[in-house]
DNA sequence: GGTTTTTAGGAATCGTATCACATATTGCGG
DNA sequence: CCGCAATATGTGATACGATTCCTAAAAACC
């Protein structure tokens, strides 16, 4: 558990117990691709996370990677980046339907966002157009303070 | 050029227009992608594009397509919508660093909105960061008037 | 213990995008 | 007009991202 980057692991154990909770498996894959996510200050890629586990895993092939990666994603504590098509843990609590990030192009760095909703102006065009919302992608890129 | 979709073809001239009068260089496989582009009610992927293009570009290979789309997406007349990996021609005057579109994940048809600015919370959390804004990405998920 | 459900292993394949290098075409100064 | 530089294309190979399908193991339940 100390290759979970020390501010994360709050993260991965509040993981842990919501399966326990749930009772949802925490399965060797599941384990380790979250701690791969997890210990990644910045997003990591599918084959990223598969090079991370060849090691513990004995070199998974990108199905496991996948499987993981999905279940950890639809109970919330990943997102992907669409941008970068590329993983990340939530910093929050998980299951919101939409999520923001603001990317730093230069650092790599992302910094997770957390709009409670839909931003007014936005609601206001989907309602006009008639859309009903399921999630949306919101991902700012820039320069971040410290690479400017 | 009556293959470009009709409410599409002044933004196909208006294109050629723009490459005139700043000295770009309208090439057959610009023109051919461009036309698909717009011709498509929907966003294409870039491996449809390499299909439609079979016949009038003799079988071009993935390059010549990524190379137009590139050119076309740089000059602010196409957009790529990063949670469909596709393309798809910008209804307004081009250049604006974010777009935003509406997607219906059921029909697949796709409306572009426009902001003219990064919404006041955004605008909020990415000034408290420090991001220097270059792009964004908005993509509205969900189930359109007439899928609903 | 046997059955069902869940999860994983792995080969193959598909979809998306880029690289490297050769070749052609265009624009322009002499 | 010629020759050079800049721009653009053709093409094979390869990298990167994700899924399908089928088989096997492991867990949960009775």
């Amino acid at each position: 558990m100390n290759d979970v980057h020390h501010d994360r692991l709050h993260d991965f154990e509040s993981a842990i117990f919501y399966c326990e909770k749930n009772g949802l498996n925490v399965t060797k894959p599941r384990e380790e691709v979250l701690k791969a996510i997890l210990g990644s200050k910045k997003p990591l890629g599918a084959y990223d996370i598969l090079e991370k586990l060849a090691e513990p895993l004995n070199k998974p092939k990108p199905p496991t990677v996948y499987r993981a990666i999905d279940f950890w994603q639809s109970h919330g504590f990943i997102h992907r980046i669409e941008s970068l098509n590329a993983y990340i843990g939530c910093d929050t609590d998980h299951h919101h339907e939409g999520s923001q990030f603001i990317i730093c192009d230069k650092c790599g760095n992302v910094e997770e966002v957390h709009l409670c909703s839909v931003p007014a102006e936005l609601q206001k065009k989907s309602e006009e157009s008639g859309l009903k919302i399921s999630h949306w992608v919101l991902e700012l890129h820039g320069t971040c303070k410290t690479c400017q």
